[in-house]
DNA sequence: TGCCGCAATTAAAATGTTTAAATAATTTAA
DNA sequence: TTAAATTATTTAAACATTTTAATTGCGGCA
């Protein structure tokens, strides 16, 4: 269907050009005050609506950004993406949201369709096994991208996440320091950059307190409640029989607590557990979960800002930039006694 | 920037015009099958992007479609996108997803901005308030309209949701089978047609039952599990000492149960607990969650199916679709037995 | 009177597609 | 061999804006 009102019927209405309405609909000091405000009660009283692809094919800006992350049902990214939403609005961008669940093809897919949108740019958390040509699909079309939550080898976008490394030692530290020796690590991939700096947080920590590190203590798995929760029954069967275990995240760490009580023992007491993110739901657990925050909200407010102040021209430093995590202790971990 | 590769270069370099192009990458007929196929290779050669603005300019097609609910991190949504997503994703279109946190200027943005790229449609879950001018200015504008979870007054849109009242019966009767007679109603509103609905079945099942209502029994309050996990303190305190809880949804329930853990009470042996959408969540919970499945995947199935076949040009009949809940019973209720 | 400068407005081109109608090329039928 | 039919391609207009450069009208000034 064609448009029902658009500026021609608004300036015919009125004896004016478009050009006049174009000018005057946007505020420019071009038309004269009275003018202006005569053809702003002339549209609303049409019912104009603006056309934005009309407008965006001429001027190649739409308006629109794109963010591409893992899952948005996952409440890590839904609290990133609402830093992102609240830091957008007041920019008057739309977003475009997508999951990728780790699908290259999803991703392609989703960059390839905000190209033909015309989208002013992109914040992606990216696939895991993102080959670096795709993210230079967006650039190469004058479509800036930063990077969120996880990073890329090889490629010098601007990335906002947290200092996994560092925040797992926290909590393993947390641990040690309540006199657990045998800690597992719960959860997650190997995979990813973040999962290779989690491992290594956590090995760091153990290797400094003189303890040895049992590979075998390392159960990978989805990054889930249901993960967690499944994680249970091999994690108690384990025959190193750990106190305590340090999970990838509050989602795994949540559902393991709930297979550990599943199980007849009692988590925080028998088992110590730790998770990672501090979600809002994290101290709202039973018991209260011990877990280290990640930064969520920072990182998605720096990242949508990065990402504004590059479309209006001041390009900021490309790399890396960790946010610092922090600990927060709860109910969920306790001091070390043998398990019964 | 203006756009490097279109059409006209492609036509430029093989010697044909834009409108073979055209035809050829769209995969007419019209076009002989190897122009086609070399037309097609040169596109890729040259790195081609398809512009949809330009295109939707002149179609007056844009492929989007708009999903506007009460928020995108709330799981019960989060169930319902996920299957609207599967459905639209098989047919070439984009959405673009809001949340409008019960704002009803929120929900108009979103309505106007998709208004302005052009969006072929919207699928919403009304919020509350929601004026019908609203909904009336996406159909005169020729984007037909889908409500989802939540029906509206006085507007006759195709509605797909739950039955509210029949669902929360299933719960309370379940209660009163176990032999519980105070019975409370956690979380929620009665502002909404779904809240109105809700509590009706909650009385009716009761008023069947030869139960007296007591209306000290209904807490009203968030829908999240901060919201169940606050509402506990109140509950335990009711002088009636009720010994079971019919929860608004799992969240709620979730929460309530922590609530009530934290109080050092057993839930599902001390209190019994219903909760209302059966999230993925529910069967992982400690207690595994008695609950009551609404029906969110057909939902999102139902009402994308519904917004596709109109867009295609059949008119499906307009009212309100109800999906039959169905009970799920698990360890979060148990017989009546006085409260220690 | 003629010229200048200024304010307000407009003409016209440009953005990249799609599509109806027209044309050109080839094949088929007579 | 020509007319008719079929196939392949092109022309040109349309979609609704924005923006540069041009135009108009007017008051003031020499």
């Amino acid at each position: 269907m064609v448009q029902k009102v658009k500026l021609s019927t608004i300036a015919e209405s009125l004896g004016l050009s478009t050009a006049t309405i174009s000018l005057a609909l946007r505020d420019s000091p071009l038309v004269a005050i009275d003018t202006r405000e005569k053809i702003k009660d002339q549209a609303r009283a049409l019912g104009y609506i603006y056309n934005r692809r009309a407008a965006s094919l001429r001027t190649s800006r739409s308006g629109i950004i794109g963010v591409v992350v893992h899952d948005i049902m996952n409440p890590f990214y839904g609290e990133i993406l609402k830093a992102i939403e609240s830091e957008l609005d007041r920019s008057r961008h739309t977003f475009i949201l997508s999951n990728h669940y780790d699908s290259v093809e999803k991703q392609r897919t989703f960059i390839e369709t905000l190209l033909q949108l015309g989208g002013d740019g992109v914040i992606m958390s990216p696939a895991i096994g993102t080959p670096i040509e795709d993210v230079k699909l967006a650039e190469a079309n004058g479509m800036p991208a930063i990077l969120v939550a996880r990073s890329m080898d090889g490629v010098d976008l601007p990335t906002y996440r947290g200092d996994d490394s560092y925040g797992i030692s926290l909590a393993t530290n947390h641990l040690i320091g309540l006199g657990h020796r045998t800690i597992a690590m719960i959860g997650g991939t190997d995979q990813t950059s973040t999962g290779r700096d989690r491992y290594q947080g956590y090995v760091n920590a153990l290797r400094k307190a003189g303890i040895e590190v049992d590979p075998n203590l390392r159960i990978p798995g989805p990054r889930s409640k249901q993960g967690g929760f499944e994680a249970a029954v091999h994690f108690l069967s384990l025959p190193q029989k750990p106190t305590a275990a340090v999970c990838w995240n509050d989602l795994v760490a949540i559902g393991l607590m709930n297979g550990i009580a599943r199980a007849g023992l009692v988590p925080g007491q028998d088992i110590s557990v730790t998770g990672y993110d501090d979600l809002e739901e994290a101290s709202i657990a039973t018991p209260a979960l011990t877990t280290v925050w990640n930064g969520q909200t920072e990182v998605g407010r720096l990242a949508a800002r990065a990402l504004l102040d590059r479309l209006a021209g001041s390009h900021d430093p490309d790399g890396i930039h960790l946010i610092k995590p922090e600990m927060r202790i709860r109910q969920s971990t306790s001091p070390h006694h043998p398990r019964a």
